[in-house]
DNA sequence: GAAGCTTGCTGTACCGGTATAGTAAAGTTA
DNA sequence: TAACTTTACTATACCGGTACAGCAAGCTTC
């Protein structure tokens, strides 16, 4: 116990027996504790895991989820606390989400029905769900997606649009063309995003088809650009899940010889840093995502924190603020300089 | 044990008796071995650990670090390994390199001197070091830093330049414009680099001064370009640590209405997407960043499973290929059609 | 100068699993 | 049918630490 002292808590012995006990160790070839074994005695890991749906690669590709795991990162570094990756792996014997020792975990953007969201929840260890369904229980944290996602759709029906195209994307499928539209997606948000599209459409009676992909990229929205443009003329503006999918439904619509926003008008989702790159830049509704990971470790490292002490879990649901960010992608329908 | 086998090795009982034992686990509310206690008692953890110098937002903001951990990340999901993110911590008293449990580690562009990596090779986990100084007994990945820098260096000389100027980034200092230009900077490929240059530029008798800045992003270039333009006249060419320096060092050159490459040349490191993004676009360095990351991961598996067997480690340095890609940055030193 | 702190240093009792060897019963081989 | 193998299950012995209570000695306090 002492020898534990010495390395763990220093203030517990005098300066000069762990000065003797250090100097025994180096002589042995200790180093120091174990982590594992430290982790089980005390009960903390010093790591919290994030929950990604499938691979990892888009993590880091994807500037929006970058630039929250920056956030979280940048949340973290101050408490010592280690970021864990999870995915929902490829085997089934290996699930990082059942297997490995982490004191709390962030579930981001996951499909629900996840088995490593189920793993989770069943460890009972703190968990913080991030753009999930909200649920009793459990500590969110949301923007609302469909009042942000009403509000730029009706924005674009009071420029006079009235014919839309809606370009999104669920692992799940259905996949391809899809009238009417409905929110059909696998993800939360982007179900509550078409619904709020819808709220604005159906109101103004406008007409509008869906095209869903499987990812949320760069080529699934220039394909699908393509697509409409090509065989359902004339869709005069489109709604589109992202803004990376967004970029590619602009640059596919001008593959096509049409111009933005004077052939058609096209926003987006996020206000990711690609929104101000594009040209031309991109009308689209502002999450400040940085926030969003803040807010996200903030309640996590709360949530621990918390059951460290025994006291019952709260579960507070955060809703952040979003903005519309009008740029250059969105124009009157048909105007008359044309 | 039975129950223990119930849980992990199910081909260790009948189905009848597993059945029994998953049940009264569930009205018993256990949900599964505890990992913490399972890491201790296997002596593996399933999660690598990668040491990122100091904050671990560059990790996620810098494209050629997501790159690297993006290709991490897939090499790892298909072994069901998680992927932990450590960093130098602020806090003296935690350090995730000491305090957390993984079964090895990726050390990628850190600081020499760094505790951190001291911690970790104090573990006797196994250890991959990547853009590292090559040392006997650990397993490096490479590129050649110093070969690579000549020959656009070369490149630039053979285009008639001989007025240099350097911009690269050191944490550690010392910062500012320094003549001669040396190798000090803190990061070995740093310093590599700056050989590699002057490996060049001293042959060919080329005067140069550097300006070393303390982290490689943007403004940093930016600033670097406005300070030596300004100051130094006439440069005719620019050597950039990075991309996303040499980026930086365009805009400020243009922003002073200077022309790139009529008036000044830049060239940058990595070939990353922003040097295709760029206007003019960047001639550079170009790596396999993916590959790298790829082959750094593979190292590191196979380093844990020979560490499992208890057979020698093997320290293998290996280099990867690097090509220059000439793009519309650089030109003939005062061309005619200026 | 007796009661009441500190300070400094131990024992004891877990934390929650797994590897390994061992045993009994059932199945296989010659 | 005796000897050998396999299957199914179990007892023992760790894995490497930490929390907490206990205990003696030196210091205050009134």
């Amino acid at each position: 116990m002492t020898v534990s002292n010495a390395f763990s808590r220093p203030d517990q012995l005098s300066p000069d027996l762990r000065r003797q006990i250090l100097a025994a160790a180096d002589v042995l070839g200790y180093v120091g504790p174990d982590p594992s074994a430290r982790a089980l005695a005390r009960g903390a890991t010093g790591a919290i895991g994030v929950l990604l749906t499938d691979s990892l690669a888009p993590a880091f590709t994807d500037e929006v989820a970058a630039e929250f795991l920056g956030a979280i990162a940048a949340r973290l570094a101050p408490t010592g606390l280690a970021l864990t990756l999870l995915t929902s792996s490829g085997r089934d014997d290996i699930i990082p989400a059942r297997d490995v020792a982490i004191d709390g975990a962030l579930v981001y953007s996951c499909e629900v029905d996840s088995p490593a969201v189920d793993w989770l929840r069943r460890r009972r260890i703190p968990l913080v769900f991030v753009d999930q369904e909200p649920a009793v229980g459990s500590t969110c944290i949301n923007i609302d997606d469909r009042a942000a996602a009403r509000a730029i759709a009706q924005y674009l029906v009071d420029l006079g649009h009235r014919r839309f195209a809606i370009v999104t994307a669920s692992l799940a499928g259905p996949h391809g063309i899809l009238a009417p539209p409905a929110p059909t997606a696998s993800s939360y948000i982007a179900r509550q995003r078409m619904h709020g599209w819808l709220d604005a459409l159906n109101l103004a009676g406008s007409d509008a088809v869906m095209i869903q992909q499987p990812y949320s990229e760069f080529s699934a929205g220039f394909d699908s650009a393509r697509h409409i443009l090509d065989t359902l003329n004339p869709v005069t503006a489109i709604l589109c899940l992202s803004d990376v999918m967004a970029r590619g439904v602009v640059e596919g619509a001008q593959s096509l010889g049409l111009r933005v926003p004077d052939d058609v008008s096209v926003v987006g989702f996020d206000d990711s840093p690609v929104a101000r790159r594009m040209h031309p830049t991109l009308t689209t509704v502002r999450q400040n995502t940085a926030a969003k990971g803040d807010a996200a470790a903030s309640a996590l490292i709360d949530a621990i924190a918390q059951a460290r002490d025994g006291s019952a879990p709260t579960d507070e649901h955060y809703v952040l603020t979003t903005e519309m960010v009008i740029r250059e992608s969105t124009g009157q329908v048909r105007p008359s300089g044309h």
